[in-house]
DNA sequence: GCGCTATCTTAGCGTTGTTAAAATAAGAAC
DNA sequence: GTTCTTATTTTAACAACGCTAAGATAGCGC
């Protein structure tokens, strides 16, 4: 009685539902975007009762948690790949930023309900700040290889949330159209972004 | 038929319920938090049926444009207060995203409708942006008196959206847990505010 | 084979945003 | 001052939501 999986049809028990649900939100938030997420149209979209969840999920939000946990990995995916390649060390900050943004534009709907999530728990997800490979860790790393004082661990700190707030900050403001003559200017979206971050100068203290 | 005006019970026709209604929303949003701000919440302290809004409002989007509005003007107020008082082209500079983040912590779930409002919108409330006297337009005078060079009107324009991006990121953030330690070393959230605040540099082009 | 338990479904509750139709009041026209 | 018009409000209803309780189903140990 499952659409998309015609020959067997799937059986009673499904298998991986709680893996299936999560997926199912994903793609409802890629194709409907983050208002049409509702449990019951992830239940509907992974075929099964809108009950279902609750035997994987205390709730909705512990299901937005999961989502928001995928995305946290994509989004250090994404800060991988814009590690490398870069040799001075305030062209490797920025472009970090500029592929923080970048995720965050590619994937709106999926960045709110990561943020939203943290909001409503006052708390970033551990792992995204704890790592050493985390996104925050890697941040840190790039500043202290930009020259920042390791030992200062202080001054290390607030220059890592520094970036951090105005990557947030910009993540969510680009889509803004107020900005969009200023990003013709410039010549496109990306020109924009790394204006805007080489104005977030977290260097003055330490080079 | 009204609770809290006991003599004379409201006339039929309320007088200007679209005011009494943006009123009462602000007032369940302090009292209640954004979660509980449903429309009919909202009508219902106003003390009017469920539908009444929809002859002032063309639905719930709109009633929480009005409310949004509104808390632009008072984030304007909590600016104005911030401009006196403070020498070094730094100082005001910092100071005015102290006050802004001030002002999103004291009333962060106004400020949340304020954001989300903007986000649908993909824009920004035009007064915000155009008044000479409107937050953005004040950022642009403190980072010319701060010796900008207002000729650079791309750069200057740039230095302004990084100031708003990194008190808008700190403005969602402040309140993460994970940064508690941190403000115990620095002696309070307002001694965190000016260390964040003071390694969003926007100077280095222009002094 | 039997029962146990996890999983899923059906049914239902209370809430929400929104609309349609009827009730009410205020103001204009005469 | 009565009547007509129009703006405002109410009642009633709809579909969709999050969530819970009750029963159906099926895999697994015995």
């Amino acid at each position: 009685m499952r659409e998309s999986d015609p020959p067997e049809s799937r059986p009673y028990h499904h298998g991986d539902l709680r893996r299936a649900l999560v997926e199912a939100a994903c793609r409802l938030l890629e194709r409907e975007g983050a208002a049409a997420l509702s449990l019951r149209a992830v239940a509907r979209e992974a075929g099964v009762s809108p009950a279902a969840p609750y035997h994987h999920f205390k709730d909705k939000s512990e299901l937005l948690d999961a989502v928001a946990h995928e995305g946290w990995d994509k989004l250090a995916i994404a800060f991988q790949a814009a590690r490398e390649a870069h040799t001075s060390a305030r062209d490797r900050v920025r472009e970090l930023g500029v592929a923080y943004v970048g995720f965050a534009n590619r994937h709106p709907d999926l960045y709110r309900v990561m943020y939203d999530c943290s909001r409503d728990k006052a708390d970033m997800p551990a792992d995204v700040l704890e790592d050493e490979n985390s996104a925050y860790g890697r941040v840190k790393n790039v500043l202290i290889s930009a020259g920042a004082d390791p030992a200062d661990e202080i001054s290390l700190e607030l220059a890592t949330i520094a970036c951090w707030c105005a990557a947030h900050g910009l993540a969510e403001m680009t889509s803004f159209k107020q900005f969009d003559p200023l990003k013709d200017a410039l010549g496109g979206e990306e020109a924009f972004l790394r204006g805007v971050l080489d104005h977030v100068a977290v260097f003055t203290k330490g080079l």
